[in-house]
DNA sequence: TCGACGATGACCT
DNA sequence: GGTCATCGTCGAA
């Protein structure tokens, strides 16, 4: 079952980005589907440097934080890579999860065609760029509700695992910020940056 | 307008 | 380990 819209509305980041290990991210777009299950995850939130939403900062880029959870943040980084955020918390409330990694589970084929590929290895989804261009997710797709058949989240499946807490990764100007322990891993796995 | 700078990754040594 | 591609965003001018 996937988890609806409303249900990210009711979590902070911090919560989702663990909730998040071991569920599925769907994208079907244009007609084919492709999946992995989330591996790693990082959580922002307005109170912290590293959020591009800290302190309120409301801009055109930023507003989609505010809205009520439930969305895709997607945005242009380092002026070529399209990263993928699951927008959560309530309205004017600015909170995302960054997805950084996914281990392939639907549509490898495809995913090795998009990626220009040959062979299925940990850099073909593992990095929040990686998954993205994976999965067919660009910034064309920002603010889109995360229901089927575009891009959805499906439940974990598995009944028990272990999540790793540890500093988020490129935040270096967030100052003491960059120490907080909001990366989550799925411990032994090897589908991780 | 303009310039600085990224929540990165590919490729090289 | 190191270099650099590449462009939207944001704040300063």
């Amino acid at each position: 079952m996937h988890l609806p819209p409303h249900h990210f509305a009711t979590k902070t980041a911090v919560e989702l980005a663990q909730e998040l290990i071991g569920c599925e991210l769907h994208s079907q777009l244009g007609g084919v589907h492709t999946a992995g299950i989330i591996t790693e995850t990082e959580a922002y939130h307005e109170d912290e440097r590293g959020c591009h939403a800290y302190g309120g900062k409301r801009t055109k880029r930023t507003e989609i934080m505010f809205a009520e959870g439930g969305v895709a943040y997607i945005y242009l980084c380092y002026g070529m890579h399209h990263l993928f955020n699951v927008v959560c918390a309530q309205k004017g409330r600015a909170e995302a999860v960054l997805i950084r990694a996914i281990e392939p589970i639907i549509g490898t084929k495809l995913m090795l065609k998009r990626r220009n590929h040959k062979k299925v290895e940990k850099n073909l989804t593992a990095g929040p760029a990686r998954l993205s261009q994976a999965l067919g997710i660009t910034t064309d797709l920002n603010k889109i509700s995360l229901k089927p058949p575009q891009i959805w989240i499906e439940e974990r499946k598995t009944d028990y695992i272990q999540i790793d807490k540890s500093p988020r990764i490129g935040i270096d100007y967030a100052e003491n910020d960059a120490l907080l322990p909001y990366r989550f891993t799925l411990r032994d796995s090897i589908w991780i940056t």
